[in-house]
DNA sequence: GTCCAGGGCCTAC
DNA sequence: GTAGGCCATGGA
């Protein structure tokens, strides 16, 4: 929790996800798989334009057109199929209703999600946690680089052991799960880079050394 | 030209 | 069970 206060400080709150409305956040959260926001914004920019922001406009659409549209987002083909394959389950599990959605029991949910093909833990749990509210910590390549330049013993866990490693060290808050991933998110940016050199990092005190 | 970015699936050993 | 290939753009 000191590392989160740090960033806190220094960033502010980050109020993440950047999308508008639920649809969206589950959009993004599928397109930005193995690449930047920057090219998720651009794709969500011509699925706008043409009105193909909304999992149900989604579910009606050819994946042909999808895959036109998220060209940015490498690996588009497979990406389109992602996309209409979640609008189908939505529709059939809740008939586009979200809060119907959510308002089911978490665990088997998250089950549910991540048998869909082309869903993995890192996209349910971002779907979860910024469009369902509900908490669950997000873990992701910069989570894991962090943890492990402050020193935290966690190469070598897997996505489920490090999310139980870090729910056992942050209290079970939804708002504080939502910032803290966007603060690493934002910090691992600017510092926390593949290459170790990191001069300037606002964690300096407490790298290699601390708790989260 | 080269490298890599907020994954996940499939196949071969 | 696990390493490695595949998907295949755009910015630094």
């Amino acid at each position: 929790m000191r590392v989160y206060k740090l960033l806190l400080d220094r960033n502010g709150n980050q109020n993440w996800w950047p999308a508008q409305t639920r649809d969206e956040v589950i959009i993004g959260a599928i397109l930005t798989q193995s690449v930047s926001w920057s090219n998720v914004a651009k794709a969500l920019a011509s699925l706008a334009g043409q009105g193909l922001l909304t999992l149900k406009d989604i579910h009606s659409a050819a994946p042909e057109t999808l895959a036109t549209l998220i060209r940015p987002t490498l690996y588009y083909n497979q990406k389109a199929l992602r996309l209409k394959g979640f609008a189908d389950f939505i529709k059939a599990a809740c008939g586009f209703d979200l809060d119907r959605l959510f308002a089911e029991d978490l665990s088997a949910l998250r089950a549910r999600l991540l048998a869909l093909k082309g869903l993995g833990p890192e996209t349910v749990d971002s779907i979860l946690l910024y469009a369902g509210g509900l908490p669950v910590f997000v873990v992701d390549a910069y989570t894991k680089r962090l943890l492990s330049r402050l020193g935290h013993p966690v190469e070598k866990l897997d996505y489920h052991q490090l999310q139980a490693y870090l729910s056992q060290r942050v209290p079970r808050d939804v708002p504080l799960y939502n910032d803290f991933h966007a603060q690493i998110v934002h910090h691992c940016k600017d510092f926390c880079k593949k290459t170790p050199l990191c001069p300037g990092c606002p964690l300096s005190a407490v790298c290699s050394s601390s708790s989260p």
